[in-house]
DNA sequence: CTGGGTTAAACCCAG
DNA sequence: CTGGGTTAAACCCAG
């Protein structure tokens, strides 16, 4: 282990467990959490962790896109009122000092995957993540200007690559995903909070914590609930077949549903479907339909029941809104004059009506009545002359405009939206095998670890990205995590000697490779690579090298402005016998740092408009001081963005030293 | 008046008037058209025209952008039907030979500015406008397959550039208005017919007739009819305040109307209007609203009406559907019962029925219901026991789903949207005073025309561009005008001498400036430059020096990439004393020659990446040889796009020595 | 491929 | 500025 990292967390560094230590968090019960740690942990008794304190809610923002010029507003938290306003709010538990959160989105669904789309606000926002310092008394951040600006999925690719060249990558998914922008969901984020605590070394916030997920954050344009905002009318007979217009929130006319039920003692004792084709679905924003006939029509006095909507797909219904049905002798004066002429006989009164809707179902609408939406298991003997009841409407209508209504749509994304509800990683862990419920715990350096990363990755990319997705890819995904644990590469050393023969620039130790590698062996590694992959200034583009797939995605991904100074070459050739994906990761480190290093030399300040003055230390070092520590301070740090507390370095030089530590955000330094 | 031109249209040229021209053209009746020619042409007996013996369907096809990469379909004929398909047509009257058509899309009002939008198809598009050859036996050209790929906001500027590259703009407009991007209606077009027939000289189709425009075409997309599609019900008592739901296409929720009348003999005897507010239309397809009260409510057999959306802005209504309404007696059987019981006084019923309702406007829905749209003008004495009557409704449905009619949707521009119908360019001169009359047929290259042109621009402009347009654009527009017309410079080389010492590269004549403007000038005259107009590679851009307006046009304007090719300088403080338009002309062709012509020295072949082998002569002419008439063959033209009969030679470097002719459609050749 | 409905991206109004 | 409806631009399904 390395100087910077307390994995170990020595326990004299906790303070001692608060009573909030026996709290959930992440949904989980307080023994159960306690008895992941121990089992992870072993020795150490308690982990400092984070804890959601407030979940953002569910779906109260629209996100927005960066063309529409605006703030984004802010994410209010779930249990926020107009009264009392609440933001998303994180705390660490079992530790006290220092420490600097940052805050990006991933994926709605595991693996949690840097999600492209950025979060912006007044305090600490930039590059698409919020960096802010944690309140070291309460131990508490609270989120109160944050909000989603989403990207546009041409450019989710450029996104992603942004969000690579910050190297926040939580979950160390890499960011393969950004070749299968169809995979991403854009309506959805969870964000993420990776909080870092202070090392030893004052000021360097080098020790992370896990990082945790939030609740799904729906875009509230495009999830809206399924709401029932008008109908025409709220009672019908007991015989059905009453043509009623429902108007509604937007809705998938191939996937939606009227549902009539009735309840006793909360008991759901019948229910019948509305019946309608999806032709009937008018520009997704109403439906015309036919109530079902009520379950008997022998009844004399109206009968509640309800009326909402629901999507088969999922189960999801609206709101219940009340309907009436009435005994027969309450519908329209002309079908109750037919009655008396064919001597009130009910069933064939019912067939009269049926045919006689059959004829208005519009000259030109030729279909069938579909009577399969009725329930008619159970019709009693009916009573020849009902008595003439009055129907006691509810009112025409049930969701005024907004302007009239104050009272707030459901925001809680545990309502309707959550019922496939990912858990955080915590949960994810408890749910696996004893083996990958450590690995939440584990320190991400441990070689064991990315193995088990890797394998997860695969297990859930062949279910999240769709028929299309090619299990090739998610070796890249795995090797792109290690490049960035650098650092380990000394101890992993005697690892990988023995595959360093099939490096052409063979070089075990990091530390001295650089005196190998001139301007002029670049220029003829440049020359002679006879490749027509597009430069783009990435360095995980080295990974092409392994990988066909990837690389045909960079040959049809459009390529985007070529970055002149970034040269690559084909080393295809020498990996031709690499059997063994841990062997690929290593030569990619290898790889990765002598382009870096390169990069560092050819390009000192291309591509950095704000590399002026602000970094005043670190920007000539040269290849052997990797183990320099001195990272910008947090003062530098705001001279270059005076409005920032804590500044991801990501436009530094310095960050292409690689010097990066346990988790993306290579060095977060800040100085008192 | 030059070689090439035969504005005079020898008689013997033409042939002998055939039975067609007698027809009217473009909605004018013969007789008027006779007279305005007879006016124009003086000792002309028949004039060749062009008419349109097919319109286009005014809003048949819906606009395509080029982002949907597919075709944009084929206009259809007005009168098209699914077993006889049309196209439009047109046809020349009064010439018999050989000529050729380019179509391009107009903007739907004057002055018929060239439109962005690209005309594309299987046969002779080719950079957005339609080049054919008619058949010279039939004088007929079928266009049968014409889209319209439509150019989004942002591209409009763009679009404009490149129709001015290939110089249509067939009315001379001239091209300022893409600096207005959001005066332009992408919604509309018209198409624009330019036939140049061939002149003395075969294989030169250089004799223009004067340009003719079409009705206006919609995108099907955006101009939506106003289309009643369902009811919930189609009967309502004669007390009105039933609420009924409307589902409907597309309508604007602030200018709309659901209008009731009854007719009488051919004659509306009745109108009523029905109750809501504009937060009662339902995402724009749906309203929900109270029925008028009847004019009376003493009826006993349902009173047979009318409903129909109506939009209040221009009077557009719907089609009307039948409804119905029906005595007292037959409403729902809880009132019925409350008349009983209250003794069925029908004031009093009234009464309730309104209380009721009020009651019912939604315990949201505060606000009163609005008793002005009822016409209660003529409420007759009621009669206190009203019979029994059965209502017959109609059908509940008006309008099924689109695979169910087969009944075409109107589809004729002279039925809604033709209000404010714009007359084709023979219309408007007949419209003007009579020495306006003659501007349509005067020959483009007439000075008193030009200053006629400027003055019509300047006219139109006030009213076509919205307050924000400034006159002074105007200027510009007659001035880009004038570059087109080089050839004239030789003639007018006697007024314009004396103002040239304002020029400080004072050049009187065309011919020989060139020698005197070296590369080391232009370095000169673009170091000593101080003015920060950005380059934007348009020659056009030259007269900003004479246009503060124009100039912060162009630097708000966004810009675009700057074409390091070109270079500009700031002449500004040589105009100072230039008070005269015409003055400030003269000297703006000077300059732009000067500057074309250092622009075909610095940059032969740059921006051309079709500039290959297919331009074989003229590619480096020089300055002196503005007479040379060997424009490219057909040939020649074959070879660089063999699906393309004639050739518009846009981007040959031949272009920028201003030899254009009377149109803008410079050397329009062929050979056989 | 087509017609045409639907979604995603921009735009813009009203409070 | 905000929330949120509407339009314009893309996308995509069904025939």
């Amino acid at each position: 282990m390395f100087p910077n990292q307390n994995n170990g967390a020595a326990p004299g560094q906790l303070p001692a467990a608060d009573g909030q230590q026996s709290l959930n968090y992440n949904g989980l019960p307080a023994q159960q959490q306690q008895q992941q740690l121990s089992q992870s942990t072993k020795n150490v008794r308690k982990k400092p962790y984070v804890k959601i304190t407030e979940q953002p809610a569910g779906k109260a923002l629209r996100f927005r896109y960066e063309c529409e010029g605006r703030s984004a507003g802010s994410i209010p938290g779930v249990n926020s009122t107009p009264e009392n306003k609440t933001y998303p709010t994180i705390e660490i538990v079992g530790y006290k000092g220092r420490a600097v959160v940052v805050v990006s989105c991933v994926t709605k669904d595991t693996p949690y995957r840097p999600h492209p789309h950025n979060l912006v606000g007044k305090e600490g926002c930039k590059k698409g993540v919020c960096t802010l310092e944690i309140n070291s008394e309460t131990m508490r951040a609270v989120f109160s200007n944050l909000g989603i600006q989403c990207v546009k999925k041409k450019d989710i690719e450029a996104a992603l690559k942004a969000r690579e060249e910050i190297r926040v990558d939580p979950f160390k998914t890499g960011f393969s995903h950004r070749f299968q922008p169809s995979s991403i969901d854009l309506n959805s984020v969870r964000l993420c909070f990776q909080v870092f605590m202070e090392s030893e070394q004052k000021g360097r916030f080098t020790s992370p914590l896990p990082p945790v997920v939030s609740e799904p954050i729906f875009d509230k344009k495009a999830m809206s609930d399924l709401v029932i905002c008008r109908l025409c009318s709220c009672s019908a007979t007991v015989l059905g077949n009453t043509q009623i217009i429902l108007l509604c929130e937007k809705v998938a006319k191939e996937d939606i549903a009227v549902r009539f039920f009735e309840e006793k003692n909360g008991q759901s004792v019948w229910e019948a479907f509305g019946d309608f084709q999806h032709t009937d679905v008018h520009k997704q924003t109403a439906i015309t339909f036919k109530t079902p006939r009520y379950h008997t029509l022998e009844i004399t006095e109206p009968a509640k029941v309800f009326i909402q909507l629901r999507r088969p797909s999922d189960g999801v219904t609206s709101e219940a809104l009340p309907f009436e049905y009435v005994p027969m002798d309450s519908d329209p004066a002309h079908l109750r004059r037919k009655r008396q002429k064919t001597g009130g006989d009910p069933m064939h009164l019912l067939l009269q009506q049926q045919q006689k809707q059959q004829l208005q179902n519009d000259h030109q609408d030729a279909r069938q009545t579909n009577m399969n939406c009725w329930n008619t298991q159970n019709i009693p003997p009916i009573k020849t002359e009902p008595r003439d009841t009055s129907p006691q409407p509810f009112g025409l209508t049930y969701r005024a405009p907004p302007e009239l209504t104050p009272s707030p749509q459901p925001l809680s994304p545990s309502s309707n939206y959550n019922h496939n509800s990912t858990p955080s990683p915590y949960n994810i862990a408890s749910a696996g095998t004893p083996t990958n419920g450590q690995q939440q715990l584990m320190s991400p350096n441990h070689p064991q670890q990315q193995q088990q990363q890797q394998q997860q990755q695969q297990q859930y990319g062949a279910t999240d990205l769709g028929s299309n997705y090619n299990p090739f890819a998610q070796q890249v995904l795995a090797q792109q995590q290690q490049h960035q644990h650098q650092h380990q590469q000394q101890q992993q050393q005697h690892q990988q000697s023995l595959q360093f023969h099939a490096n052409p620039f063979g070089n075990p130790g990091g530390n001295s490779w650089e005196s190998k590698f001139s301007a002029t062996a670049v220029a003829a590694a440049a020359a002679s690579a006879t490749g027509a992959a597009p430069p783009n200034g990435n360095s995980n583009n080295l990974s092409n090298l392994n990988n066909p797939f990837t690389m045909h995605n960079l040959l049809t991904s459009g390529g985007g402005p070529s970055n002149g100074n970034n040269l690559h070459w084909n080393l295809t050739t020498n990996h031709l016998h690499n059997q063994h994906t841990l062997h690929q990761q290593q030569q990619l480190q290898q790889q990765q740092q002598q382009q870096q290093q390169q990069y560092d030399n050819n390009a000192p300040s291309n591509n950095n408009p704000n590399n002026g003055n602000a970094n005043l230390n670190n920007n000539n070092n040269t290849a052997g001081n990797q183990a320099d520590n001195n990272g910008p301070t947090l003062s530098n740090l705001l001279s270059f963005d005076s409005g920032q507390l804590v500044h991801i370095n990501s436009e530094d030089q310095q960050m292409l030293r690689l010097n990066s530590e346990d988790l993306q955000i290579s060095n977060l330094s800040i100085s008192t």
